[in-house]
DNA sequence: CGATGGTGTTAAGAAAGCATCAAGATCATC
DNA sequence: GATGATCTTGATGCTTTCTTAACACCATCG
């Protein structure tokens, strides 16, 4: 039984959540501020932790912080609409995934599902796979109907980032970060240029992406 | 009983991988800096190796090459987030495998039994055939139209570590630190001259390679 | 309805990387 | 110590990749 731990302030709110997940045998716990968040999530070890960024005793990035010292949990974010920074300060932070309130309960559930998916255990040959093309990350080769794709190193760098986080809403900074290094994290539109290099090579259509999705204000999500 | 060794100044840490990694009937034995690592290494000869690159006394590729030094037991790198040269050099001295911290124990336990069955059969194929030439490891021989093909020794060692990653791609890093030793990764001008000459004696086109590619940027595949 | 901000696309010059040839330095061998 | 093979180094022309800029597009908003 997957068990989840709802942090947040408002009280109805997490009285709809523990009613819907418990009727969809999840586990719920909860917690009303960041500090007795903390703590149940060092007591009882959930499985996944569903953060409202909106607590009144301290910042949503501080209470991901405190986790992701020490733990791996997946995390879903809940913002309110228009806290655009905060939700990508929370992603910056390790946060997996966000929800905007308010939110329907199917799409909670789907991001829910997907988080605990994505947490088992990795698998050992680093290989991801989609309809349309394979990623071999150990062999740095990409395979696209029966062959090789070329990519150039920057291309071939994105996309290892993306497919390392595969289903997981990755930032235009982190990805600046990792591919670009340090001290590129204004140049998004390298970001831009090499999707489109990315796309071309690899999606069915390019125009129409299925496989490597913009979140617009965000960030890139590669959906394997 | 697998032995494990894990390298970490962090306490707790150090502590969760003992408690989870006895539970799961490995043998766990500890050390908290590079120097008694490496003693203990030496001393108790474990069957993998876990190493956080974050240490107070030495580099971690530092530990990693006293190793490598005079053991092939698989190494599994622990590394903050974001340190990705940290890793690629950690990778390039030898590491098998890492693990970005905050890391699931599921995910850790994977990659353990993968770096473990890895190391356990070393069933080499020694024999690597194109459609042009092969290529003989045991032997240390090239064939190439039913005679032999006469390598110098720079050209036979290049040409081992291809053949030894057949299909995968080899850094320029990885081929310079294995054929001429560290502290010649920045000469990749040497690469390309005993290419050149590989090239001439095995490809029947020299200039339209098709066994020993190029990537660009990256490094070289031999493809059989 | 035009302005705005974020995004996608394309192209061209600049920069980096690569292949090749050849000559000097080094090494092993006799 | 002479010889031949091998390794290192430099120079040249060529190819690929990176960077940058310009423009089209779409949604949102005053």
């Amino acid at each position: 039984m997957t068990r989840v731990l709802v942090i947040d302030d408002e009280i109805p709110i997490l009285r709809a959540l523990k009613i819907n997940l418990t009727a969809r045998k999840y586990e719920v716990s909860t917690a009303a501020d960041g500090a007795s968040g903390l703590a149940a999530m060092a007591r009882e070890r959930p499985d996944v932790l569903i953060l409202d960024l909106g607590l009144p005793d301290m910042d949503g990035t501080e209470v991901i912080k405190g986790v992701r010292g020490w733990s791996s949990t997946p995390i879903i974010v809940l913002s309110a609409w228009g806290q655009e920074s905060q939700k990508v300060a929370a992603l910056d932070a390790g946060a997996d995934d966000y929800v905007t309130k308010p939110f329907g309960m199917d799409e909670l559930l789907a991001r829910l599902r997907a988080a605990v998916r994505r947490a088992a255990p990795a698998p050992d040959e680093p290989v991801v796979t989609t309809a349309e093309f394979t990623v071999d990350l150990a062999a740095k080769r990409v395979t696209r109907a029966g062959s090789d794709v070329r990519l150039t190193p920057t291309e071939w760098q994105l996309l290892e980032v993306l497919a390392r986080n595969a289903d997981r809403l990755v930032t235009q900074r982190q990805l600046l970060q990792e591919v670009w290094g340090p001290g590129y994290q204004n140049e998004a539109h390298y970001l831009r240029v090499y999707m489109a290099g990315l796309r071309r090579k690899l999606e069915p259509d390019p125009s129409a992406p299925r496989y490597l999705l913009t979140e617009p204000g965000m960030g890139y999500r590669f959906r394997p």
